[in-house]
Order: structure tokens, then sequence, then C-alpha cells
DNA sequence: CTGTTAGCGCCTTCAA
DNA sequence: TTGAAGGCGCTAACAG
């Protein structure tokens, strides 16, 4: 065997002198067609190993069944997570997946953009970039009439379907906790407050605080990325501050990481001197030492949830759209980061 | 605006009066073709929004400019690292990339092939699943002149090129050096050996006893999979034997985490009970406690390594092609959880 | 039930 | 320098 090329339907029907058009019937089992033709021509395809060319069924049928993925980045867990979950809904339908990452860009996500609407995706799964303030890009891809869903990194600003979490209320049962278990002066590691997610955190956090009777004290407040080294950062900040804080609510599980990081470095124990506290629920929040309380987000999930919401939208009249707005519940995961003080 | 339509060369052609042709010529500054005429056609394609539609350039041309990648499982760190090399490589080039998890089935991961072939993929980046035996699908694809390459979870079954890293040798440093910290009954969690790479760790393994003049103990070679309750599971039945041994050597660092779970389960400490060192140098591993002596691998630039061999592949004549094989080097990264017995 | 015909959006000779 | 025409592989009327 050495074909270069690949069989065709024109093959297939100049081998078994019948059309083309008889041939694209059989293969696709159209109701008009005699058993033993449609026999004939699935055998003959089986046996040169045909497959039909996709690229020429989405120029004529106007439907690449690809969904566009864009997220910030693949390697956090979350969205690898995430992305599990977008393919499993979407193989489930005969839908393919083309992912790109922003890098946390608003440049790049523009040009993701661009490449997946040439790309002639069907639909659009976005979690937008961390600096993305600008969201014309996106009404350019309504405008042509192709369906998108926010996950995750959503925003109100266009009439979309989101698929997002609980995260006010994750935060406030997060920091809730700690003050059950006896801390006061409370600091929250803040992502970065332009991306609503991590501003509702913040809020969940603050309530929590004014809802026990504790004072909201900005200095505890410290702006924080969402990569281990961010946590690092600001936690060396915050442990210059006097009196130092006796819990840490850090937005996300890196943060907590690289907080764990400079409490011990600095010879404080946790959570004896310090408790700490999470997002995300990492698998290895369980293996750290203390393993780490964490507010549990169903990762997998959220992209099920939003390539479900997605095809739904890709099934039905354009016309009968209405933005669905969809929030999954986190839980509270309790481990011994936040063990009570004695 | 309300477009549900996508602009086509021939809207701009009509609004301009002239042939589609030279619109076509415009657009990809052909040689032939007036300066005038081009500046007018870019100036309405940028005012219309315009872009090409790949799907139709890819079927006349034959080439989608699309990289199919699969892959074991996204969520492991390694993939979804080398998946970033590879997508900034690809990205460079002006190529797409379409992704697909086997779940290590077998059977998904022909039907992921033939779902990329089918999508006219220019070429193929695989890692096999665990359970692949047998490589048809892959002939399959060369025979249909698909460039394809393997990394990582290569093999020598199919005469292609391949990216992966210098595994044995990777496991014979961290042997040598669990023995050079005083370590004499080393255990190992061993991968599924029917993939080539965890069979060459094995070897590293063995070697390395061997050459320090300590025997090779059947009994503390563990079969393990490469999942973090795997390494849970294997090192039960480890610490059931006598004498325990006073190393561990994991196949992987998610294997590792396991076994520091149950060994700190059982009342004994790392290092000074039991020593252990993982493979790969997940972020992590930074992280835990101990800290976790491992062999790093440049997983992103296995991913970038990868797509430049297929990429260039691609640019070539395929008359022309040679198998390459490319090793990259890993690095032993000495941590607390090997700290020399005192 | 099957064949003929016309495109889908674009590229590429071949003429003009 | 531009236009006309054919075709990439497939689907979808429309006839027969």
């Amino acid at each position: 065997l050495k074909t270069t090329e690949q069989i065709t339907i024109k093959d297939l029907a100049r081998q078994l002198n019948v059309s083309i058009a008889t041939i694209s019937r059989a293969l696709r089992d159209s109701p008009d067609i005699s058993p033993e033709t449609k026999k004939m021509v699935l055998e003959l395809a089986k046996k040169l190993d045909y497959h039909p060319n996709s690229i020429a069924q989405s120029l004529v049928t106007r439907r690449s069944r690809i969904i566009g993925v864009i997220i910030p980045d693949i390697v956090i867990h979350f969205y690898s997570s995430a992305i599990s979950g977008i393919q499993a809904a979407a193989a489930e339908a005969g839908y393919n997946v083309i992912i790109c990452q922003s890098n946390e860009s608003y440049q790049t996500e523009v040009a993701n953009t661009q490449t997946l609407v040439s790309n002639r995706v069907d639909g659009l799964l976005v979690s937008v970039s961390r600096e993305t303030q600008d969201f014309a890009h996106f009404e350019t891809v309504m405008n042509k009439g192709i369906p998108l869903v926010f996950f995750n990194r959503v925003n109100d600003k266009l009439p979309v379907s989101r698929v997002e979490v609980d995260d006010y209320e994750g935060a406030y049962q997060a920091t809730a906790h700690l003050i059950s278990v006896g801390c006061t002066r409370i600091a929250h590691l803040a992502g970065p407050l332009n991306v609503p997610l991590f501003r509702k955190r913040l809020e969940g956090y603050m309530d929590a605080l004014q809802a026990h009777n504790l004072p909201v004290d900005e200095q505890y407040i410290i702006a924080c990325g969402i990569r281990i080294e961010d946590g690092v950062a600001a936690t060396r900040k915050l442990l210059d501050i006097s009196p130092l804080p006796d819990a840490i609510f850090a937005v996300c599980d890196s943060a907590a990481f690289g907080a764990m990081m400079i409490i011990k470095e600095r010879g404080l124990r946790i959570p004896d001197d310090i408790a700490l506290a999470g997002f995300t629920n990492e698998p290895v929040t369980a293996l750290v030492e203390p393993s780490l309380t964490t507010v549990s987000q169903p990762t997998f999930d959220i992209g099920w949830a939003s390539a479900q919401m997605l095809l739904d939208q890709l099934s039905k009249e354009p016309h009968t759209f209405v933005p669905q707005d969809k929030v999954l519940k986190t839980q509270l995961i309790i481990r011994n980061s936040t063990a009570r003080k004695q």
C-alpha cells in the first residue's frame, strides 16, 4: 500500500458503476435507497477504508461540527478538567473541539476568536482572559450568528448564556468556617478584581466577616494573582503587617500553596499560628502538609454543562434563543489547615 | 447589526464590481495585481470584517492547517504542559490544533484517529494509550500520506519520527541517588510494562542496583498505575513485605504522592524510614511535605519539539522523509524526601 | 430507487 | 492586470 490519496465518493461510484448521489445516499442511509445497493456501497467503503471528507461536508452543510474553546491556560487544573467535561459532552453529540489558550492576554484572545471564526466553528465556549475589558470581538461573533457561552470567567456585559459556580457563597462559607474555628484576623489573597468571579469571592469574604461582626480591615486584603508565585509574593507582603493575621483565605488553591510555603518559611505553624483555606479543591490539596481546607468546584461538570448549553442552543432555531444562566454549587472541604485552634 | 451571514469574496466582488478572482488575488497579495485594486479590496474587507472561510480554502488547497493530537488524558500535568508546547509551535507556523483524549482506551484511540483523519488534519501527534498493542490504525494514517509523530509514549513498531526523554537514564540516576544516600532495599512502583517508557524506567532502576552490587529483589517491584490511587494501592501491598524497603522509586510523581500518603498513614517517616523519589517534577512536588525528589522532564519542550518535527516533515516532500528520533534530557531534582540518612 | 444538476467558498489555470 | 471557467468532495433538490 502506498496510497497517498484519500478515497472519495467518486472513487466508490466509479468502481460500483453508480452515481455519486447514490453513494452519498447509501453512506448516510437516506430512506430512498435499496438495501442491496446500500450494502454494496458500505462494503466497498469499508474495504477501501473510505472516510467522508468532513471539510467538504462542512462546506456544503455549513456546519463544521466543531466547537471552539478559549481558555486562559490549559495547564491550570481547573481548565484542563473543564475541557475534559466539554469534550465528553461534545463527543457524545458528534462534535469536535478546538482549544485555544489566551494566556491571559487580550490580544491573543482576540486573535483566537478570529481564528476560530475563520475555521467556522459552530459555537464558542469562552473563559475570558484576565485582561479583557472590551468585548467587541465577542459581539462580532454574535452578530455573525455564532452561538456563544461563557463559563467560569463570565460577565454580564453581553446577553449570552453562562455557566458559573456560586463563588460568593463558596467564599462566604470558607470565611465563616475560619471564623467558626476561632480566627478573628482573617486576611484575603484577592484575585484580579476586574474578573467578576474573583470580585464575588472577595464580597463573600467581606460579607461573612460583617455577618459575624468582624471588621473588614483593608490592609488584610492583598492583591494576588492565581499562580503559586503570586501567592508567595502576596503572602510576603501580608506577613509584614502587624498584628499578623491568624487566618488566610486565598482566592485559589495555587495562591494558598504559595502562602503555605511562606508561612512555613517564616517558622509559623498551620493552622495554629495561621489557618489557611483555598478554593477549587485541586487533587493535591489533600496531599500537602497540612492538607488544605478548600472550596470544591465541580470542574468537569462546569465544562460538561457549558457544552450542553451550547449544544442545546445549536439545536434550536436562533430566533428562539434566550440566554440561560446556570450556577453550580460549591462545597466546603474541611481539612487540617483549618483544624480548630486549641 | 444582525448579519447572520458571513461575508464572502463574492460579496466583496459584487460591491467592488470586479471578479472574485481579483478579490482572491488581492487578499493573498498575489504578484499580479495593481496596488490600487489591492488597497481597495483590503479596505473593504476590513470594513466588512471579512475573514476567509478556512473550510473552503482547505477543500481546494487540500491542507487544513490543522494538527491533530491524541493523548491519554489532558488532566495529567505532563500532557497539558506538552500541549502548551505543541500549541505554541503550531501557532507560530499558522497551524491550529485539535486535541483528542483516548482516556487510555484503545477503542477510543482508534475512533479519535478516524475522526482526525476525517477532519483532514495535516499531521498527527500521538502519545499512545496504555492499552494499545495493535498499531494498524496508525499504519492506515501513514498509508494515507498523513505525517505522524509519536511523543513520550513512543514505540519502535512503526517507522515514524519520535520525541522522548531519556527515561532509562533518569530512572538510573534517581536510583543511584537513593543508593548514594544510604538506601539498600529500594523498591520500585513500576508503570504498565507494555508501555516502553515505563519499561525503560524499570530497566534503569534495575541496572543502577546491579551497577552498585545491590540485588534486584522481585518482591520489591510492584505493578502500579500512574494515578495517586494506584500509588496508594501499590504501596499498601509493598508495606506488607518484610523486611520493609528503605526507599521507593515511583514511576511518576502521582504514584509517589500515593506512596507518601500511605507511608505517613503507617506512621513511618520520610526519608528516615523510607526515602521516596518520583518522576516528572510536577509543580506540586516542591510543595508536598517532605518535598519530593524527582526527575524533571522538559514537558513544554517535548510538545514543542514534537510539533516542530511534524511541521518540518509537513514542509518537506513526502518522499524525502526519514524518521527522526529526538531524545530530550531529564534532570535529577534532589529534595527532602531523599535527604541523607543520619 | 437512481441519476442529473447545481452549488457551498475559494483557488488556479487559461485567455484576454 | 483582470475575467471566465473549472473543480476541490460532498449534499440536496429535481427529474425520471
